[in-house]
DNA sequence: CGTCTGAGTTACGTCAACGTAAATTCCCAT
DNA sequence: ATGGGAATTTACGTTGACGTAACTCAGACG
């Protein structure tokens, strides 16, 4: 199977389109466990699942920090009870203020809509006397 | 009237909320040019409209350097038309740039929820397992 | 054997928007 | 004159996520 293929630090910046430095920053950061062949990084299929939930937090806007939080609670022992139930806040927290900032967002645009609409007028009307003026 | 009353910096910072650090800040960033008399900086009427449309814009998502180009643009000679012109397309770009933003949080946010879903599941399954186990 | 490539380490640099500390100066009231 | 309370300047610190040298090392190739 390709599935437990063993890929170089290149293979992984090609794969998941991020340079060497951002993965070697990761694993300083602990969000990745690279084996050390020698000198080298080895990624597993293990750091591609990580790679793939890191990319994905990014995405949701969760700083490293919580990523690695996460992922440590995600890929801890057995007794995931507690753990699943903490992570599930953690998103749950991090859900609303992701619509708060929406909303945010939301209420910005139509201000500024507002105020375009402010541009538009002023534009005609010197457009006119622009024209007046000729 | 009250509206060329010239203002400290503490009133300032009252007025509209900030620090003095924040007002010198954007002196040096050349957003605002309060009258030196002495040591002391006094804010006019044309720099607490200045003030008010820094603090709008930057809840609208415009960086310091972003306003301040918009600023200079603003209150800047008599030949206004394509300089408004300008003005009314960079705030346009920002517009766009912020429809653009919210669309990728929304998506986020879906996809966020279809985890928690699985979440849900998660925890209900293993709360079940956890029943029978007593 | 020389060198080229790719990987590694170490460590300082970057960007934004201020915060914060230290030292100084200023005017005013006691 | 002497505090006391602002305001000032200067300049380093902060946060996050890497970028970017600079230098070393280990195989591979011709």
């Amino acid at each position: 199977m390709t599935d437990d293929h063993i890929m170089t630090i290149r293979e992984m910046c090609d794969a998941f389109d991020v340079t060497p430095r951002t993965l070697r920053f990761y694993e300083a950061k602990e969000l990745l466990f690279p084996i050390r062949e020698g000198q080298k990084r080895l990624f597993t299929k293990r750091d591609r699942a990580r790679l793939k939930l890191i990319l994905r937090g990014k995405r949701f806007g969760f700083s490293l920090e919580e990523i690695r939080q996460l992922l440590d609670l995600y890929h801890m022992g057995d007794q995931q009870q507690t753990q699943l139930a903490r992570t599930y806040e953690i998103a749950q927290q991090r859900l609303s203020d992701m619509e708060a900032q929406r909303d945010e967002l939301n209420q910005a645009i139509d201000e500024l809509k507002e105020q375009m609409r402010w541009g538009e007028k002023m534009l005609a009307s010197m457009d006119q006397n622009k024209r007046a003026a000729e």
